[in-house]
DNA sequence: GAAACGAAATGAGACGTCTCATTTCGTTTC
DNA sequence: GAAACGAAATGAGACGTCTCATTTCGTTTC
């Protein structure tokens, strides 16, 4: 068994008292008391029993984040910044991965409410929703920051990217390129995040004058296979494949990158191609990957920063957060070669692709 | 505040012992106190507070994992592996990356410690060790097991890939495909398995008669400028580029090939490639890798199996288990062209490759 | 040197839970 | 119906820490 303050006060010759205001840094004790506590702790290589001390103070100097499915590559970069930040600040950070299920969402909140965690970063898990009651329930009296992924139901703080305007850029890079018929593939549009990207898309072609249409916009997946049926279909529409492609996120673009090189087309000879985040490896990859990328590290640093601002008793009141980050746009081989159109000879659109150099 | 047992005992009208026996779930309770207890539990959503419990009982039911780095993709896909032997025992696992500094591992540990888990999964950090000493009693009376990376001077629990024949494997492999000059490339030799798979090299190459010529070893680093300055150097050599390379980590693998194409060089065109470990999405490079790959998923299993046999009375004194796993290799188009050395003609060997169609 | 004062030290009590010895209760047996 | 018995319920005490009211101690002041 561990030593304990008492064990600390006997060997020292104090009370119990002075060893834990030497312990909690009271300046009410002697030197002479203090050397001779500092001692015993050495001695008998005394560790604070932390859970010992959380019952009594009602503090436990713990964090928790729960994310849908930690080897995608995307959140342990986010866990980094949150680990970064909470660290600075004195805090702990616990990472739980509810594997894309609500249930298990449900029941890692649970499991860290019961461990009283101080608050909860949140990256919610797609799939089936919970009652809202439940998942009210679940966070009632409990502080909590949703990251990347916005439940539609909740009001709370909340830290993401601008999911909107990164998307309208990606788009209009691809614009600019010179491509009018521009597919774009979606995550789950459960996700808010995913709407988010998607009404971006069509802002950026409205501003560009492009009409939308309902053929290009490929609502999808995160699994491969779903992906893939999604993109064959997206391929049959009767005008004909389109010049570019766009992903509202680094699973699915993966997915969609790899259902089209299975059917034999190819990036940029093929289809031009971009998608948000940053595939691993990405400088890596032959040819290069456009890439729509999210500042990782300071999603999960602000949003620690978020959430301790609301546990402070001091500022626990203030108003919702809402942090919106921008996004950055990394142009690689897959995007940029310019694409021109030839005008119309006649109804079928002939595309030509012209390569710089 | 969340409500008490003593609350429950209240309004369901029975003592707070008998709300503890319910809850703890003794069988001497009369089914009507149960009754009234479970609704009490239910109208007030009562949670227990696992904190006053472990105090109590001495028992936290939490393994910690101490990684160097979560966002290098193998990590992650360990602790999958342990997260779910955890929860299939009624563990939690706490997770925490030590960003690769011993002195912050050792943080670490004294913060799992201090939480009173039962038990510690270490992947060791690299570079500057601790004192023996220092190490031996952050970790004495807690059981640790130690995964993919072993501590030279520490004896214990270990889970781990059969590094030595696993490189054997890879270099194996390339030895059948023609190869006699194969370089290969090591993280810091400092670690135990990167010793161990080096030896696995040597040990290969001695069984298919081939001298080990030291100019072949390039011993590297993580780093990426440190593995280009490592690789460029190893390029210099007199008798000319080796015909294949063997990475012994995915780390260094992906650096040293960056580090590579940097200089023109690519692969499987210039040289003949593979690599431990599965490079992220891997079926996705061009060319496909080969890789050495290790049942990650199934380390962390393994691990939090042999941690908990030794946390458990009945089983704590069992001797130290060495669980070594083997790996599998996956031949991709970076090796998989038999490559052929023409009989010496005169003193400086001549090389040619000849491709399959 | 007694009184006054502030600093230092003490020790009781509590955080929420579980354990276990003790008490209460209900049923069975003769 | 009293005695015996086992099941059910109770309540005191403890886990290790911190807090805070109280006490002790040493120094200063007149």
């Amino acid at each position: 068994m561990p030593p304990t303050q008492k064990e600390l006060a006997k060997l020292a010759g104090v009370s119990a008292g002075t060893v834990s205001n030497v312990i909690s840094g009271s300046t009410n004790v002697s030197d002479r008391s203090r050397q001779k506590v500092l001692e015993a702790i050495r001695v008998l290589n005394y560790q604070p029993n932390l859970i010992a001390r959380s019952l009594k103070t009602n503090r436990t100097n713990t964090l928790g984040i729960v994310v849908p499915d930690i080897t995608i590559p995307f959140f342990p970069k986010i866990i980094r910044g949150a680990e970064s930040a909470a660290r600075e600040r004195g805090y702990f950070l616990i990472v739980l991965d509810s594997e894309s299920s609500h249930t298990r969402e449900a029941d890692m909140i649970a499991l860290l409410r019961a461990q009283r965690v101080e608050g909860i970063l949140l990256i919610p898990a797609g799939g089936e929703r919970l009652s809202p009651e439940r998942s009210a329930s679940l966070t009632s009296n409990l502080p909590v920051v949703c990251l990347d992924r916005l439940p539609a139901d909740l009001d709370v703080d909340s830290v993401c990217v601008d999911d909107c305007g990164a998307a309208e850029m990606g788009i209009s890079h691809l614009m600019g390129m010179g491509h009018r018929e521009i597919a774009i593939i979606t995550g789950p549009l459960t996700l808010h995040n995913e709407q988010e990207r998607l009404r971006g898309y069509r802002q950026a072609l409205k501003k560009g004058g492009i009409p939308v249409q309902p053929s290009l916009i490929w609502s999808g997946s995160f699994e491969q296979d779903e992906v893939a049926r999604i993109c064959q279909n997206g391929l049959l529409r009767p005008s004909g494949r389109p010049s570019a492609l766009f992903a509202t996120n680094g699973v699915t673009g993966l997915a969609a990158l790899r259902s089209l090189y299975a059917v034999g087309l190819s990036t940029p000879r093929d289809f031009t191609f971009a998608t948000f985040d940053e595939l691993t490896a990405e400088d890596f990859f032959k040819p290069g990957i456009t890439s729509v990328i999210q500042p990782t590290f300071d999603m999960g640093y602000r949003a620690v920063e978020v959430l301790l601002k609301r546990i402070d008793k001091e500022t626990a009141d203030g108003p919702r957060e809402k942090v919106r980050l921008p996004a950055t746009l990394i142009a690689r081989e897959s995007s940029n070669t310019p694409f021109y159109v030839e005008p119309k000879k006649n109804s079928a659109a002939i595309r030509k692709t012209a390569r710089a150099k």
